[in-house]
DNA sequence: GATTAGCACTCCAAACGAGTGAGTGCTAAC
DNA sequence: GTTAGCACTCACTCGTTTGGAGTGCTAATC
């Protein structure tokens, strides 16, 4: 048995439907809605081939039908690849470059706006600082055995480093550090700083050659070692307005996993990887997450430099509004790419 | 009618059953489970005066009793005269101890240990920054046209500002003027920072300076400018686990409310500013915020140097643990203020 | 006069059953 | 291949019933 136009089309109509209602959908229902040409008992028919396909299910003998994990991949697969790159201006756009000057600031809008506008919750991955070029160390004094480290990245991102120290060391003498690693680092990442750049920093210093080498190496060691991923979500109240959380514990499992932001890292990290330059689509139980598993997932990555440095997606239901949703996200990823770049 | 003994023993033990059962307690209940020596009958006269008192309330006619807001307050503030100052020893405080290099991160850690603790949500608001006294002050060059401002406070509390320049200046003379800025401002706290203090930082200078006037300038009105106050919450789902949140529309109030940082950053600077040095207690309907009038709120302020800088709250259902909350709270907040004030 | 047993009454919540509606699968006719 | 018709299923709703927990009131008791 295979797929035809007409079970497609039938197909097509029941994500729809249940797009809007979230209840079951039944044959008389989708003979009454869709202009389908033929009759309630022919619809049934090929309700119960597409069944057997896998792509409907139903919850319990005798109820309509609701598309499974199976249907809504092979209708988004479909419509991912018949839209056509239309790119409508979005209002907010303007707003946003406004708050542009850092890109944490810009950010945490995408992900507000996102929220408002999707009326799905909304989760942004900070930019992988490790990734994205140094525009600025500094070193700063703030006690007898601790020095701060500020780092300024493509983008503006700003992440700061508390190091304690075994001797005591004096701003003028950190100035001359910061001096000579700005010089010798500005334009290289933080994966870029490697054990000849760092031998090659330290020879550029003559007096209290010992000491500013051990900084140096704590320094050093310190940045690498921080784990720096941030993740942020927004709007996650509005997915509980949707009937599938009406759920007392399907609603606190979710919020529970919107919580754990370690959990959720893990999720976005894979996003950074595997994304193949264009938005990703994982649907219910596709996702790793159990407490994601009522939910669908659009992620994208955002770019500095050509380099993939962090992500932004949005957790709706699963019968959310891939289309539009999708259209959004590459518009907005498109415009947030060039004014980041800008930074 | 005044509250005599016998009212007092039987307004307890209402209030100490609810707390168990979140359910109406009923006088057969009191007298089976609670020794008062008196026939439920009695009971039912007693409980029908407390009514009239308006400590107790019920929910439908001929159900049982639930504590009503004056309840709960009259239980509280005689509570809170009685409760010695017991600090037993927390735990998690040992653990809390190895965080402790940074400001941000101690009050992180407090708080997800308080809300795992409590099983209720807890609340943090960062250190008022502007009242806590300057370590350190940099200036960085990031951009043609743009410097970074880190300030290290009492605390190790850094916060960063951007700011636009008209003109360019390079790092040598963003050191010098960093430099001096040290010197002047050591041990003040952003408030106090007047015309007079910057009138006297741009003496210090001879070179340049109708350049370093200006960049002053823009520098603390930058700084003054910025609202700081960021506010965390921790828990959320916590408190979705108790029944009077099991219904979804009162659930998703609450979480809503919590989500909007603006709303809660009021609560907490009243509290720092209402807060006689000791934890306040906010019952239900006596919140200001709508969304909160099914819960109770137990607020204290954290301090520096004496001077009381941040606030932590707790957030349950009316009915919550007030003795053991505000125990656990007093003895948390006596050694995180000893911590903040040895960083 | 305070306390208590007894009783009638109220109300909620759970259990039950009938009825309804939306749905299905199957079969026979078109 | 399509459709009308029919029997059947299942979830939901709604009214009724029942039981339990509770109250208030009254009269008897201490």
């Amino acid at each position: 048995m295979e797929l035809n136009e007409r079970k497609l089309r039938i197909l097509k109509a029941i994500i729809n439907d249940y797009f809007e209602t979230a209840e079951p959908v039944g044959s008389r229902t989708l003979s009454r809605h869709y202009d389908l040409g033929i009759s309630p008992a022919t619809i049934r028919n090929e309700m119960s081939d597409l069944e057997e396909l896998g792509f409907i299910m139903q919850p319990h003998t005798s109820s309509g039908r609701v598309p499974s994990d199976k249907g809504y991949r092979f209708y988004v697969d479909m419509m991912l690849q018949l839209q056509q790159a239309e790119f409508t201006k979005l209002v907010y756009l303007d707003e946003l470059k406004k708050s542009a000057s850092r890109i944490e600031d810009l950010l945490r809008n995408i992900g507000e706006h996102l929220a408002k506008e999707t009326h799905y919750t909304t989760i942004v991955s900070s930019p992988h600082y490790k990734k994205s070029k140094i525009k600025n160390i500094q070193l700063i004094e703030v006690e007898e055995h601790a020095v701060l480290a500020v780092i300024v990245t493509n983008g503006n991102a700003i992440k700061d480093y508390m190091i304690n120290l075994d001797q005591s060391i004096n701003q003028d003498l950190l100035n001359k550090i910061s001096l000579v690693m700005n010089n010798k680092l500005q334009g290289l990442t933080i994966n870029d700083i490697n054990l000849d750049v760092i031998g090659d920093l330290k020879n550029a210093y003559s007096e209290g050659r010992e000491v500013v080498s051990k900084v140096i190496d704590v320094v050093f060691k310190t940045i690498q070692e921080v784990d720096e991923t941030d993740i942020y979500t927004y709007g996650t109240t509005n997915i509980l307005q949707y009937p599938e959380f009406n759920d007392m514990t399907k609603a606190s499992e979710l919020i529970r996993t919107l919580e754990e932001k370690d959990i959720l890292k893990d999720i976005v990290n894979t996003t950074i990887e595997s994304n193949d330059g264009n938005v990703k689509i994982v649907i219910g139980g596709e996702n790793e997450l159990e407490g994601l598993k009522d939910c669908s997932l659009i992620t994208t990555s955002y770019h500095i430099n050509g380099e993939k440095v962090g992500a932004i997606g949005i957790i709706g239901p699963k019968r959310m509004d891939y289309d539009n949703t999708v259209q959004n996200l590459r518009c907005l990823i498109k415009s947030v790419d060039e004014m980041l770049n800008k930074l």
